[in-house]
Formats: C-alpha cells, sequence, structure tokens
DNA sequence: AGCACGCCGACT
DNA sequence: GTCGGCGTGCTC
C-alpha cells in the first residue's frame, strides 16, 4: 500500500493526476511539487492525499517537493469553485493562483559582515562603519550611510578582510501596520457605517455589505477604518482591497500607507515579477497584511482573510474577458464565503444585481448620505442637440461652448468628457463610400492624428493613413466621420486660443507615472480645459474643476446590450460627480438626441432610484440579470465551413432543462476578428438553475473539431 | 501548454 | 529515395 497524492498542474487538463507518493517525503496538502508530465517535469500542487494501491497501471512517483510555500485550503477550495463555475479546467485558475509563485526570485541583495579581524590602522571612521555593521546586515552603501561615513571607509575595510561581503536571499519586508495612528475624522453617517461594519467584524463569518454613497461622500474613510477594524482584532488578519483599474491603485496605495504607516502588498499585471514574487510570498507567510490589487489578487494565497473590499464594484473592469473568464466581483463573494470573511463592495451607482441582494436583505445596505465636506451636488442640465446643434463639424454645442467660456472667465476648470480615444472613429471615402476596416477584423479602423495612423481598436493592427483609398484609388478622398478625444482637443482650441487644454487618454497617458502627472497637473490647476476619456473619469478630485461636459451622452446607449442603459448611467454619474467637490458648486452638461431618455432624465434629476426602479421593471419583465442568469458560447475557426457545421451540431446537442432557452446560433456581432469568423448562443436560464452544470453537461457532449476554438463565458458583460 | 507522433511536398 | 511541414492527441 502506498500513498497517492493527487495534484493539480497549471494547465488546461480536466483534472488532477494521481502520483504516487515516494517513501518519506511526507506530502500535505497544498504542497508545491515537481511532477513528471510526459517527458517533463511539471510544478504543481498536491489537492488530495488518499492511501491505495495504483490503478491498472503503475503511477509514476513525484518527482520531489519543492521548497516554496504552501498553498492554504481556501486557495485550493476557491481554484476548484472557481473552475466549475466557470466551466473551464482548474489548471486555470491554479495558473492565476500560481502566478506570484512562478516568478523569478528577486535578486540576491549584498551585505556587509564583520570578520573578526580587527583593522591596521584602526580609525574613527572605521569603528564607527565596524559598530554600524554589527548584527545588521546593510549593503556597502546603506552601511556607509548609517555609520555617517564615505563609501571608501567601507570599501577599504572589505579590501583590508575585516569586512566581507555575503549575498543573502532578499527577504521582503512587510512592516506591521500602525493600528494606533488615528483615523480620518468621520461624518455621522460615516461614522455610523463604519460602526456597523466594525460589528460585522467582530460578529466575525460571512457576511457581506454594500457602501452605497455618492461620489464625495468619503466611501475610502470608511472601508480604511473597516480594514483598521479587521487588522486589530486579529493579529494574523490579513485585508484585501480590489480596485476596477491599475490606475486607481497608486492613490488606495497612499491612502492605506497615510492610515497605517506601512506600504501594503501591491499586486497587478504592472508589478515586476520579482515583486510580485516577494508579495505572493509574504502573503502566503501571512507576513504581508494589507493587499490593494487589481482582481487577479483575489487568487493570492490568503491564510487568514477576514476583509475583502470591492471598489467601485460596479466597474465592468472586474470582468475578465480573456483566457480563464471570470467576474471578479461575484468570484470575491466566493471566497469571502469559503474563507468566512466580511466582503465589503462599494459604489456611488452599485450594479442591479449588488443592488438587488442589498433590497433583499442578502447584503447588509450602508447608505452614506451625502457628500463629505461640501454642501451641493452638481446642477445637470440636458443639452438637446435637436435644438441647439453644433455648427456643422463641429461637436461643442452653443450651450456647452457658452458654460466654458464662463467657466474660463472665472479661472475654473472644464472636463470635456468623450469615451473615444483617437481623432475620429470612422473614416471613409468621399468617392466611392468605402469603409476603411481591418484586413482581417470587421471593425473601424479609428484614425489617430497624433501618430498619423488608422488603428483597430479591437486587434492593435495599425497603418499609415493612405493618401488614396485603397478601393478605388481616388486622392486625398478620406473623409474623418464623428468625433473622438483629439477631435474634441482640436474643437477646443481653436474655440479659446489662449486656455491650456490637455488630452487624457490611453494613447496620451500609457503609464502610471504619466497619469499621475497630468492629475497632478489638473489638481494644481496648470489645466483649464481636460478632454477625456473614462480614463479620467473615475476617482480623482479636482478641486478647481467646476465645469463637466459630455460630449455624446447617447454613446453607450447605443449597441443595445443588456447593461447599456445601466452602464451609461454608472459612468455618466461618475463624471458628472466630478464636478465641483470642495466648497464651489459645479455642473455638468449632456449633450443628447434623446433628452426624454429614462436615463437623461434620471441623471438630470439625480434620482438614481428612480432609474434603478424602471431598469428593474425591464429586466423582471425579460427575466434577465438580476431575475435570470444568462451565459455565451461563442466559437470561432478560420474554416467557415467547419466552424458552421459544428455549431449545427452543437445546436442538436443542446440538452432541454427546465427554466432554460437556448437563442442560436447566430453571427457574433464581431463576425471576423483575426481572419476567424465568429458564431455564438447564448443562454438564458432561471435563477434557480444550476447554469455552470448545464453548461458542463452541453461542453461534454460535443467535440470541437482542432480548427475550432470553442469558450464559455458565464454572466458575458460583453455581447461582441 | 508542450511535445510527441503521423501523413504529404522539395531536396540530395 | 529522405528531411520536414505543422495538424491532432496525450500527458497520472
Amino acid at each position: 500500500m502506498t500513498r497517492i497524492a493527487s495534484v493539480l498542474l497549471p494547465m488546461p487538463l480536466p483534472e488532477a493526476f494521481d502520483y504516487a507518493e515516494p517513501e518519506g517525503l511526507g506530502l500535505e496538502v497544498g504542497d508545491q511539487v515537481a511532477a513528471p508530465l510526459g517527458p517533463r517535469l511539471m510544478r504543481g500542487v498536491v489537492v488530495g492525499i488518499r492511501d491505495g494501491v495504483g490503478g491498472n497501471r503503475p503511477l509514476k512517483p513525484i518527482e520531489r517537493k519543492l521548497d516554496e510555500p504552501r498553498l492554504p485550503p481556501g486557495s485550493i477550495e476557491f481554484v476548484q469553485w472557481a473552475a466549475r463555475y466557470a466551466v473551464d479546467f482548474p489548471g486555470q485558475p491554479l495558473a492565476i493562483a500560481l502566478r506570484g509563485a512562478r516568478a523569478p526570485k528577486p535578486k540576491p541583495v549584498k551585505v556587509v559582515r564583520t570578520t573578526g579581524a580587527e583593522p591596521a590602522r584602526p580609525t574613527l571612521a572605521r569603528s564607527k562603519v565596524l559598530q554600524a555593521a554589527a548584527g545588521a546586515d546593510l549593503s556597502p552603501a546603506d552601511l556607509a550611510r548609517a555609520a555617517g561615513v564615505s563609501s571608501g571607509v567601507v570599501k577599504g575595510l572589505i579590501d583590508e578582510g575585516v569586512l566581507a561581503l555575503h549575498e543573502i536571499e532578499a527577504v521582503a519586508r512587510f512592516d506591521e501596520p500602525d493600528l494606533s495612528r488615528p483615523g480620518s475624522r468621520l461624518s455621522d453617517s460615516q461614522a455610523a457605517a463604519a460602526d456597523v461594519l466594525k460589528e460585522m467584524l467582530q460578529a466575525g463569518g460571512f457576511q457581506v455589505a454594500l457602501l452605497d454613497g455618492v461620489t464625495g461622500s468619503g466611501k475610502t474613510e470608511v472601508y480604511l477604518e473597516a480594514a483598521a477594524a479587521a487588522l486589530a482584532e486579529d493579529p494574523t488578519a490579513q485585508v484585501l482591497v480590489l480596485l476596477p483599474e491599475i490606475a486607481l491603485t497608486q492613490a488606495v496605495i497612499g491612502r492605506v500607507a497615510a492610515r497605517f504607516g506601512v506600504q501594503p502588498g501591491e499586486w497587478h499585471s504592472d508589478v515586476a515579477p520579482p515583486a510580485r514574487r516577494r508579495v505572493w510570498e509574504a502573503v502566503a507567510g501571512g507576513r504581508c497584511r494589507i493587499v490593494v490589487g487589481a482582481r487577479s489578487a483575489l487568487f493570492l494565497p490568503f491564510t487568514n482573510l477576514r476583509l475583502i473590499v470591492v471598489d467601485e464594484e460596479h466597474d465592468g473592469s472586474f470582468k475578465q474577458e480573456e483566457g480563464f473568464i471570470y467576474q471578479a466581483r461575484d468570484l470575491a463573494v466566493v471566497r469571502g464565503k469559503i474563507e468566512g470573511s466580511c466582503v465589503l463592495l462599494a459604489s456611488a451607482t452599485p450594479s442591479l444585481e449588488t443592488l438587488r441582494n442589498a433590497e433583499q436583505g442578502r447584503y447588509r445596505w450602508l447608505r452614506l448620505s451625502s457628500r463629505h465636506g461640501i454642501a451641493q451636488l452638481p446642477e445637470i442640465q440636458l443639452v438637446d442637440l435637436r435644438a441647439t446643434p453644433p455648427e456643422t463639424g463641429r461637436w461643442l454645442s452653443p450651450p456647452l461652448v457658452r458654460a466654458m467660456a464662463e467657466t474660463l472667465e472665472r479661472g475654473e476648470q472644464t472636463l470635456l468628457f468623450l469615451n473615444r480615444r483617437g481623432y475620429a472613429p470612422l473614416v471613409l471615402c468621399k468617392a466611392c463610400g468605402e469603409r476603411m476596416t481591418a484586413p482581417d477584423t470587421d471593425s473601424w479602423l479609428v484614425e489617430h492624428r497624433y501618430s498619423g495612423r488608422l488603428v483597430c481598436h479591437l486587434t492593435g493592427f495599425s497603418m499609415p493613413k493612405p493618401e488614396r483609398c485603397p478601393h478605388c484609388s481616388a486622392k486625398d478622398s478620406l473623409v474623418s466621420i464623428g468625433p473622438g478625444v483629439e477631435r474634441v482637443e482640436e474643437e477646443a482650441r481653436a474655440l479659446f486660443p489662449d486656455a491650456r487644454v490637455a488630452v487624457f487618454s490611453s494613447d496620451t497617458v500609457f503609464d502610471a507615472r504619466e497619469a499621475r502627472r497630468l492629475v497632478e497637473a489638473m489638481a494644481e490647476g496648470q489645466i483649464d480645459i481636460l478632454v477625456a476619456t473614462q480614463a479620467a473619469a473615475k476617482g480623482h478630485n479636482f478641486p478647481k474643476l467646476t465645469l463637466v461636459g459630455v460630449v455624446d451622452a447617447d454613446l453607450g446607449l447605443r449597441g443595445g446590450d443588456l447593461r447599456a442603459a445601466e452602464r451609461t448611467y454608472q459612468l455618466l454619474a461618475q463624471a458628472t460627480g466630478r464636478a465641483g467637490r470642495r466648497d464651489r458648486p459645479g455642473r455638468a452638461l449632456l449633450q443628447t438626441y434623446a433628452p426624454e431618455h429614462s436615463v437623461m432624465q434620471a441623471l438630470q434629476a439625480q434620482d438614481r432610484d428612480a432609474f434603478v426602479a424602471a431598469e428593474m421593471e425591464e429586466r423582471l419583465f425579460a427575466k434577465l440579470p438580476p431575475f435570470g442568469r444568462l451565459a455565451a458560447v461563442i466559437a470561432s475557426g478560420a474554416d467557415p465551413g467547419q466552424l458552421d457545421a459544428f455549431m449545427r451540431q452543437m445546436a442538436e446537442a443542446a440538452p432541454n432543462a427546465e427554466g432554460v432557452e437556448v437563442y442560436g446560433p447566430a453571427d457574433a456581432p464581431l463576425s471576423l476578428v483575426r481572419g476567424r469568423r465568429r458564431k455564438r448562443f447564448l443562454v438564458r436560464a432561471d435563477r434557480g438553475v444550476d447554469l455552470s452544470a448545464y453548461m458542463t453537461t452541453w461542453r461534454a457532449r460535443v467535440k470541437p473539431p482542432a480548427s475550432v476554438r470553442l469558450a464559455i463565458d458565464i454572466d458575458p458583460y460583453s455581447f461582441l
């Protein structure tokens, strides 16, 4: 009788593989091991151990146990749960969970230690160095600084053999948070919310709360107090703050550092691999107690996670759309349930799913009543573009231009919001009518004037703007249709030649440093008019910003997917909430062709509840989320015949189940991407249906040919 | 995911 | 006559 270890490998394999445990290895669940797979060795994680004899053929033995932290039980359960839910192989989420463990180790650091030898010529400087070197592992430069001498003294002692250089493994320092620091002064409503959260944390166990408060109501202060309570409750407690975007992490890291006097662990795709490994190991070892990160931070090996904060919980960026497809906000609730922790969802415009849970009492609903420290919400005015259109070839209407002039006059700032990168979203030939599209993708090419290129925003394909129409060869016949931020910037400069105008979009701001520079310039009043995509709509506080102009408020309503109205409301509420945060009243102008639309009406009246009630009614009628569930199947292939045949086969294989409807197959709206045709099914199910089980059954009944790629998206957000 | 095995064109 | 193209199938 031998012991058999079940090992999960970070690869798309259908299940964990069994291996024989070599005598005396003493494996435990969670251990990282090197296991043979075919001709090579793979890193894997032991997820089960049992006594037994190998089956019909002898099991390969595990090669060795790795000298790495163990994956905690909660992480393993979470990975398996997530895979089952997403209808994917468990190796996929495991690969995410091991990303930090597999990153290269930080370079060893050189430190100076005494050898015991005495210096031939003792001097005052030398004795200071030897004193400072005793017991403290410092780099040569740090040692010289600590002793208050020049680096030459240290070098001399090393050359003489009194000090020696040692290479030691760099150990991440994550200092204990300082819980004795006072928190911010809270308003009554903030304090009330914080008190409820503290009670929840004291009671312990899995609970979810929604922290619901308008922009500027001070949600961050409240959740930092909750974090303080969680950390104080238990000396090993850990707190995770999830943010939708990397750009927001810096600001929150600063807030955490100010509140607790320590740097939290930072986790997102821009963190360099060695730093990622330090965070991963420190989290697994319980040394890192606060993590601020993007969605994949949810897969870190927490050993005692007491509180998960999902900030801006409504944000669509929590949905991972590629590779392993998951919704981090929903999975945060699952991880909280597994760990028995408190989960706090924070937003000024919560998702309908979360609001429904709050209404039904499944989540504690904490409302922050007013903006913290300021008097009033911005005044919101709808500009009817049918009544007061801009001049031909212009995009800013007379009322908005007037408001901008007044704002400039007062020395205040304007934010022009347009969620569209580049100069013009469409380029066509006025001679033959040809639309410029990417060669292997059926999406429009967007004109970028800064770079002089036409760009496919989907695949990244780009080409110089041609002089002649590639279709009819007419010269100088290409015209730019519609506005992007670059074009609005051009217009703003033409209207106000003396104003300082800047653009904030992912094309002008490509890294966190550049973003911070621009945000600071704006905050210090060095910019009069900022033209921005949604990159700047959230999270920043500009004291002198008093006018927000939304260039095309209807933009998000087109395309008509499930969440179009909800997203538009959230985005515009967020954007208009930027205006007038401190002592100055702000106003927002929304340019629209549909001022009567319920979204525009709700925005103007600043009546979120009315909007939510109307939208809930529609979703209830259509039995759509949060009153029903959705899944999408997307198949793509280079060979249209094979793809069609496979889709027919899939349609026939769809299981019959009570409360489930299958729609399709249909062409996906973007029916050609990178030379592959795309087709889709949409599945709607009643709330009580186990949709993952249904999709698993369906998938098991078909076998896609190698030329066809199949993806299942549970709870889809993008309908392209 | 790798990395094999396996069946059809251009080379010594 | 062989070297090698990367299509499909397996890895406990």
